[in-house]
RNA sequence: CGGGGUAUAGCGCAGUCUGGUAGCGCGUCUGCUUUGGGAGCAGAAUGUCGGAGGUUCGAAUCCUUCUACCCCGACCA
């Protein structure tokens, strides 16, 4: 491609609205522009390179034995009537009417369309396995889009489903698609884990998420510091802690006047946060016998809201009472909370619990307790639950080595669904008995255009991108200085451009007629991975001079050597 | 959905408090010069000041209302 005749629209200056580095940098770099909140349009460069990753999925998935296929971004509300999720999937289901009045939702993901389409085109057991995607445009009406591409509403996804006659061979595919994405992410260059995960509202019983580390990624992430064990922080347990070393003391009550935090009664009291609870108080749902429940983890912990939602009675979503609410059943508000003496059911982190003497609200305003002893002042019954989130230093849940906390973004995740959807759908195949039975499904999905800014998060300078060679939008980029007033360096720049073009090289050819400055910084924030001068300078010398994009000084080669040279880089 | 903020040229912003001819930088266009790190000089174009209503002799500026967008939280593959 020619520079001359391509759309470059780099900015110096960064949008006001980009917060994220990849949201910066693609918007800098003229790789996509915003239509409105969460959509954007992706121009040539940035289209270059997300068609790059859709190639490498495909292949990967092709050389799994998947099978691509095409289904509607329009999906009619019957068939998410008939899973349940018409009503389930909430606000950030798109719905719209056609003309005739009749119910539709932009997909925000196909499982009820697979089933459909597969619950009449599947009839035996002889047809399994067999595993379908499909790599489409998605809809969510999210909640708060934000960071450009990377939680847009509507978004580019690689999504597959797998049938099964049982899941022997669910297990069996899973595999394959865990071993799959490995290859995938490692061809695109990417540094990342797999880990386990919740599988949340799509259901299921096993899952993997996989992550591109990166400091801006919004999950956290547990490894251990010496097995393979990782896991999304929803899901990494907290193992029940080691004995308390001090002993049970004697209960007292004490003024803290305005002291509500965890961090203002420590400081006013002199204590450490580890020898605190904080007490926090949800609502119940409609079965509960009590309106309220009580989550009790340790100070300097943190509730986990998915475990929490696990504990009998706690409504999901977890759902915070109000002052209001508290005050009414407690007499006293939060900052004052304490389990002594609730008569609410109460749920206690392991590490709380373990506790042989701690500091707590006393349940009233302006009041703490210290010392308090849980079988001794809280004899009411309490379930001991792990309810917190692990912090960096906690054992690691397979026992080997300790907890470490990073950041990801979610790019693959793996579903064993199970064979929930095709209950509901009434999906079977006859097995080898000549006997109907329901089919085991899988689901697999990768965040393509997420891919495309997770790749940026990691891989960038103060000069712009740095794109990993697979999914740079051009390989090579050769710029001429001065072209128009040497017919020498416009020819040895061409032949150089036909000859790597030859060669199937993704080369781009800036022969725009700007200053070198102006074609160094663009050809820099885009991200190109291999530059080539060609200079009237260089060629009186018989050189071109050779810059990685990750380089920090130029080398000068052999002109004749030139292909030679690069072929070897790529 | 709760809280906060913003809306003025393609982009980044000033002007709004205290009403009186709409500005700056970058970018864009033309010409000349320039060409190894986002050039210089000269000239030029570009705005329903987010929309609608109101107050006023006069509104970017004050009032009412609507919309869009952003941030924090909640929520979420």
């Amino acid at each position: 491609m020619r520079a001359s005749l391509y759309l470059i629209s780099t900015l110096k200056e960064t949008p006001s609205d980009a917060e994220v580095i990849s949201h910066q940098l693609m918007l800098r770099a003229g790789l996509i522009r915003k239509l409105a909140a969460g959509l954007y349009s992706w121009m040539p460069l940035g289209l270059r390179v997300l068609r790059k990753v859709e190639t490498i999925v495909r292949e990967e998935m092709n050389r799994s034995g998947a099978q691509e296929v095409l289904m509607p971004a329009v999906q009619p509300a019957e068939l998410w009537q008939e899973s349940g999720r018409w009503e389930k999937y909430g606000a950030e289901l798109l719905r719209v009417k056609d003309r005739h009045e009749r119910e539709f939702c932009i997909g925000p993901t196909h499982e009820e369309v697979i089933t459909d389409l597969m619950r009449n085109e599947l009839r035996s057991y002889k047809s399994l396995p067999a595993n379908f995607y499909q790599i489409q445009t998605k809809f969510r009406d999210e909640r708060r889009p934000r960071f450009g591409v990377m939680r847009a509403r509507e978004f580019i996804m690689k999504d597959a489903y797998s049938f099964h006659i049982d899941t022997a061979s669910l297990d069996e595919t899973y595999q394959v698609m865990h071993d799959t994405y490995h290859r995938i992410f490692t061809r695109i260059g990417l540094d990342f884990r797999a880990v386990q995960a919740d599988s949340g509202s799509i259901g299921g019983s096993s899952s993997h998420e996989f992550h591109v580390l990166a400091d801006s990624g919004e999950d956290l992430i547990a490894f251990s510091t010496s097995s393979a064990y990782a896991a999304n922080i929803e899901m990494a347990e907290a193992l029940p802690p080691v004995a308390d070393t001090l002993p049970a003391v004697e209960l007292s009550k004490v003024a803290t006047p305005n002291q509500t935090s965890i961090d203002e009664v420590c400081a006013f009291l002199g204590i450490e946060a580890n020898r605190t609870v904080k007490t926090l108080i949800v609502k119940a749902g409609k079965e509960s016998p009590s309106p309220l429940i009580a989550l009790v983890v340790r100070g300097d912990h943190t509730l986990n809201e998915i475990k929490a939602e696990k504990c009998l009675h706690v409504t999901s979503p977890l759902a915070m009472a109000t002052d209001a609410e508290i005050h009414q059943h407690i007499g006293a508000l939060p900052g004052s909370l304490g389990p002594v003496g609730l008569q609410i059911p109460v749920y206690v982190d392991r590490s709380a619990a373990a506790l042989n003497q701690f500091t707590c609200g006393a349940n009233e305003n302006g009041f703490h307790l210290s010392g308090v002893n849980w079988a001794r002042d809280c004899p009411r019954q309490v379930a001991v639950v792990d309810i917190r989130n692990v912090v960096e230093g906690d054992p690691s849940p397979d026992g080997q080595g300790q907890i470490q906390i990073k950041r990801g973004i979610e790019a693959g995740h793996i579903f064993k669904l199970g064979n929930k959807y095709s209950t509901a759908m009434n999906a079977r195949v006859l097995d080898a008995q000549g006997k109907s039975v329901i089919m085991e499904m899988g689901c697999y999905g990768i965040g393509v255009s997420r891919v495309v800014a997770a790749a940026i998060e990691q891989n960038y300078d103060d000069k712009g991108i740095i794109w990993p060679t697979a999914i740079a939008p051009f390989t090579v980029a050769i710029a001429t200085l001065n072209a128009h007033k040497s017919d020498a360096v416009r020819e040895a720049a061409e032949h150089l451009y036909q000859q790597l073009l030859a060669k199937g090289v993704d080369v781009l050819l800036d022969d725009r007629n700007e200053r070198p400055g102006v074609k160094f910084a663009d050809l820099e924030l885009m991200g190109i991975p291999h530059r080539l001068v060609v200079s009237e300078r260089g060629l009186t010398e018989g050189t071109l001079e050779y810059k990685g994009r990750r380089d920090t000084d130029n080398q000068n080669i052999p002109a004749a050597q030139g292909l030679a040279f690069l072929l070897d880089k790529l």
